[in-house]
DNA sequence: ATTGTAAACTAACAGTTGTTAGTTTGATTA
DNA sequence: TAATCAAACTAACAACTGTTAGTTTACAAT
């Protein structure tokens, strides 16, 4: 029993500094700037959190090992490549709509995060590239998806979906369901 | 003529900053990792900057402008909407090969600049964005491009130009041909 | 009533930050 | 030779950084 109960007050903690961090980024906010969001003194953070860095690690960690598990499930299931990577925009789109700071946080603060963080971190991320090249070059061998380039396919699919939580609210009052439904046939299916 | 030479050696300090940047972000970099990374120290910098703001004005708003007078270009030609957007997605190919660096920077740090040049930085995102829209529901309206929701498409595309930065050197050396090539494939034509 | 505890506080620290002032160096120009 | 000047230097500053120590407060359990 080595995981401890995360509280209601860390909690808010790592919410606040999500939100902050999405702002303007994990260096530039200060501890002040958490505890003043929070309305305390920053040394009072002290008795709920350890560091700043662990503040980091665990906005960032929970979200990887979400995508690492879903993926898993994903690659492993017998269904098509397009299946599968409907799948795959679900779960991204998922995410955003749920934690859209978490997420923030992630695509831009990863590289603050230090020694086992870090390792961890990039092992899960290439891995799931990897699972997704596997899903993709599976498709392109069974005629279901188009012979281009495999990582020009991967990383445009992914960059879109990986960036959605910038603008996703912009989009004037677009349903979830009609994101869903669009997001899909974009990707998919090309806009011409 | 109140424009002021760019030295050798400014640009030097520009270029390695957005190496730096890039890597770590603005706030993360100190002007003694500029400074170190120069060979020199930190104080020395000075000759040639006023500030560290004004290193990442340089790097942002140049490029920012090259977009800007290109997609003004784009939008008052009398192509097609699918040749415009084939433009805006070589013009983005162009300076992801060109400067990257400074491209990161834009995208990741636009918000650490201040007053007027935020301001201005800000609203040429905005018209560049006011642009793609046009060009999309022209395209829409002529039967070029499937009616999606425009935001969808606008964004879709717009996310993985932005971010192709990140992943386009770990493509296994696909040359600059085939990025072109299958890039446009991909955006506008889907993988299916 | 007493004790325990979660969660806030004040005060301070040692290190880092961007920046300035004043000086030195070494090459080019008058 | 003397003067000029770009570009480096040393030394320092005031503000800010994450963090610690020790204390107080208010409520809950004994």
């Amino acid at each position: 029993m080595t995981s401890m109960k995360i509280t209601h007050r860390k909690t808010e903690i790592i919410n606040i500094s999500a939100k902050l961090f999405k702002e303007k980024g994990y260096s530039a906010v200060t501890m002040r700037d958490i505890a003043q969001a929070m309305d305390i003194k920053a040394a009072s953070l002290y008795n709920h959190i350890k560091s700043k860095q662990e503040i980091l690690v665990l906005i960032i960690i929970e979200i990887a090992e979400e995508f690492t598990n879903t993926m898993n499930d994903v690659v492993h299931s017998n269904e098509s490549a397009i299946k599968k990577i409907e799948r795959i925009i679900q779960l991204h789109i998922d995410i955003t709509l749920r934690d859209s700071n978490a997420l923030a946080c992630l695509n831009n603060d990863w590289m603050h995060l230090t020694d086992s963080d870090l390792e961890y971190f990039i092992k899960m991320r290439n891995d799931y590239e990897d699972n997704f090249r596997i899903i993709v070059k599976k498709g392109i061998q069974d005629g279901e998806i188009q012979n281009h380039n495999q990582d020009v396919i991967i990383f445009s699919i992914l960059s879109t979906l990986r960036t959605m939580y910038i603008w996703y609210k912009k989009t004037n009052q677009v349903s979830e369901k009609t994101l869903r439904n669009n997001m899909t046939k974009v990707l998919l299916n090309g806009i011409v």
